[in-house]
DNA sequence: CGTTGATTTGAGTAAGATCAAGTCGGGTGG
DNA sequence: CCACCCGACTTGATCTTACTCAAATCAACG
């Protein structure tokens, strides 16, 4: 797998950090983040960030691009546990040492912010603030797995479908991924069915549901939202205001 | 809801402490979490500790009993997102000051050892190593419901029930609840169907077909495994070795 | 005893899986 | 340029798993 790693990118010229979803950082802080930077790292489509159950020395956050966490069975079937964009940290959760629960794979080319692990540990002694916006971080990503979980186990297909589509849609515009009224979406339909814990085919027969009955429009990698709010209702998905959050 | 709250335990004098599953506390750690500690809350079997959508004011250490964190959809179907026993946290991931985006309800009598929120704050100031222990708690806390999302998602009825069973049996015996093979068991059929996305029924048959095989025996309350290779096998569950664990 | 909640059983149904062929592009090599 | 290949997407048919509906049993409890 063809991996490169750049010279790091300047946190104080991030792009990400003029998004208004994204907190500004206190004072300090940014130096702190840059000074322990280790980098970037770019994964090509469809490349591993994180193999499952090996051990990773860094923490990443993700600077642009697609990927999504993963869980396999022994015997391969996989349940992908939710989706990773602009701003969101890839491995905290894999604080303690020790292989990861989970493989994370790279949906579009990716770029990531380089950290070596035990920089958790010098921000958590110096700068408890920073510390407090990591875990808020790690909360907030089981708080998406919460969401995943009560979709797979209690929404049908059609409701899941919506479900995911809306969150999916939400989160790429918030991270300034919306052009005009679509975005794009890298995943396969492979990718779906596995977040949804459905069959491949099932999967196709249920988008084209929703297409058939206006709700989305999928066309070669980009899909836009036709009614809102009847997806919203189909799927009972209502994500909470939120405020800004941290960007480490 | 008639609730208690009753005088602190001493956390010097805590029964999990001296449990092997976890760590011991660092000089001064102890006294620290003693000084925050705000009583103990006791909520009766079947009560709410954290009703779904309120904003809650404390943090809580689970003491004693069991309870689950669940989420519902608008029309009521409830998925149970994991299962809450002696020495898990309860609420930090609810950190971000709002609504709680799950509940938690009590399957026995339950006492917990409350904190302020801004405990949480002050741990993140003053006791980075501590603070670094939430974390991980929150992390724990998320793997856990990778695994149940992997479950629902992937895995047959049969499968996740074994899994569940192994998952729930290990837990019990780790915090001292193993009452010679058997461990009390305080959750009705409904409560599995909701961990496990499944129907009430569907429970029944799929519990049954396990009990026919002779791999778990459930009776009045207490269950104990028949043959634990097979059920591991059957779900394909195999937990990582757990090294101690903080407690909070 | 009567009530209530939990568990169990039976019968019929439906959602979603599986199996098996397609189609439709976009490359690649000849 | 064209034949072919491969992966993603579709479609149809059939099968299974799990759901729904309905009712019975059972135990605890007042």
């Amino acid at each position: 797998m063809s991996e490169t790693v750049a010279p790091p990118v300047d946190c104080r010229l991030c792009p990400l950090r003029r998004l208004p979803i994204f907190k500004p950082a206190a004072p300090g802080e940014l130096d702190f983040i840059l000074s322990h930077k280790r980098g970037q790292r770019i994964v090509p489509e469809a490349g591993t960030v994180i193999a499952e159950g090996e051990s990773a020395d860094r923490i990443y956050t993700v600077l642009s691009g697609w990927a999504f966490r993963f869980k396999t069975l022994p015997d391969g079937r996989r349940q992908i546990l939710n989706f990773l964009l602009p701003g969101d940290i890839v491995g905290i959760q894999a604080e303690l040492p020790g292989p990861s629960s989970h493989g994370v794979d790279a949906l579009t080319t990716l770029s990531l912010c380089a950290f070596a692990r035990d920089t958790v540990w010098q921000v958590f002694q110096t700068y408890p603030a920073l510390a407090l916006d990591l875990t808020w971080l790690a909360a907030h990503e089981e708080r998406l797995v919460d969401d995943v979980t009560l979709s797979v186990g209690r929404r049908s297909a059609l409701e899941r479908m919506a479900a995911l589509l809306v969150h999916l849609y939400k989160r790429a515009a918030s991270v300034g991924l919306e052009k005009g009224k679509a975005v794009q979406l890298p995943l396969t339909q492979a990718h779906i069915a596995d977040a949804l814990g459905l069959s491949i085919v099932h999967t196709n027969r249920t988008l084209q549901a929703l297409r058939r009955r206006g709700l989305v429009r999928v066309e070669n990698g980009w899909f836009s939202i036709g009614d809102l709010r009847a997806l919203r209702t189909l799927g009972q998905y209502w994500e909470q205001p939120a405020p800004p959050r941290p960007l480490f």
